[in-house]
DNA sequence: CTTTATGCAAACGATTTGCAATCCT
DNA sequence: AGGATTGCAAATCGTTTGCATAAAG
């Protein structure tokens, strides 16, 4: 039972999540997905490109990759700066929020999930003046009839 | 007593704000500021520049302006979408968080602060398909050493 | 009078797009 | 085969920067 689970490997399991989706099975896909459930960011597409293999794809591909994994929601962004987009492995099972540090830019993540509860959580870990950004995306009744 | 807060037109109020940032007061300054006091936003700095009387400024200096906003927290900057930056007065006394249409991108706000009863109060307004976004900014222990 | 803010033009950086060549199914 | 995906180059768009001029304290 427990030894079916292990024998899947990367591959099978990529190609799995790729069918779920209905993206058809290429190598850049293939990769970026891996390397995101291997390593957890959230990370810029430019980390992503300079992670693969070198030549396993341009970088506009990772990029249109991306949007198509935001679209299916494979992928979640996160949206701390102006600059640049985060990606990371959208895992259901794994709800989580980020913390981002004002000067260094580090970003930690925890699983806390009620406001004052975090707020101690993160003083606990060390972090002072924080403050939080909350949005929410929905779809409105007026859209819901068109 | 209560005709003294009548007579304080919105040029001294701007003023007042200003000084309490220390930044001097400039006539482009002065009408973005007014600007984001009578309308509540979130704006980009594109909307805040067309809706400033024609001359008003130069649409460098309505940027130049809100990144010195952002700076003193006299303005909170939203970052919902990849495109741009949405500003809105902050106003501590009025601590709110928005629900963007993913179909129409006509952005709401709501007072509620606790998670559980936001999403009760969304759903209320008639939006579906809720999901948030929740980051958090701080300055990490290894920052508040240097 | 010294500092700080502004306008204009040009630069920038992340992301997107057009199109021909190539890969999936 | 036929539609989807890729690479490359060029475009796009919000935002920033350099520098000379003008306004603020």
């Amino acid at each position: 039972m427990a030894s079916i689970k292990k024998d899947i490997n990367w591959e099978t399991k990529v190609i799995e999540l790729l069918k779920e989706k209905k993206l058809s099975i290429t190598v850049p896909r293939k990769m970026i997905i891996r390397l995101l459930l291997k390593e957890h960011g959230p990370f810029s597409a430019e980390e992503i490109y300079n992670k693969l293999p070198k030549n396993t794809c341009d970088q506009v591909t990772v990029y249109r990759c991306l949007n198509q994994f935001v679209e299916t929601q494979l992928v979640t962004p996160s949206y701390f700066e102006k600059e640049m987009v985060l990606f990371e492995f959208n895992d259901p099972h794994h709800h989580h929020h980020h913390i981002i540090c004002k000067i260094c830019k580090k970003i930690d993540s925890f699983h806390d999930c009620i406001l004052n509860k975090i707020e101690t959580s993160l003083a606990k870990k060390g972090y002072k003046d924080i403050q939080h950004r909350l949005e929410f995306i929905g779809v409105c009744g007026a859209c819901q009839n068109s």
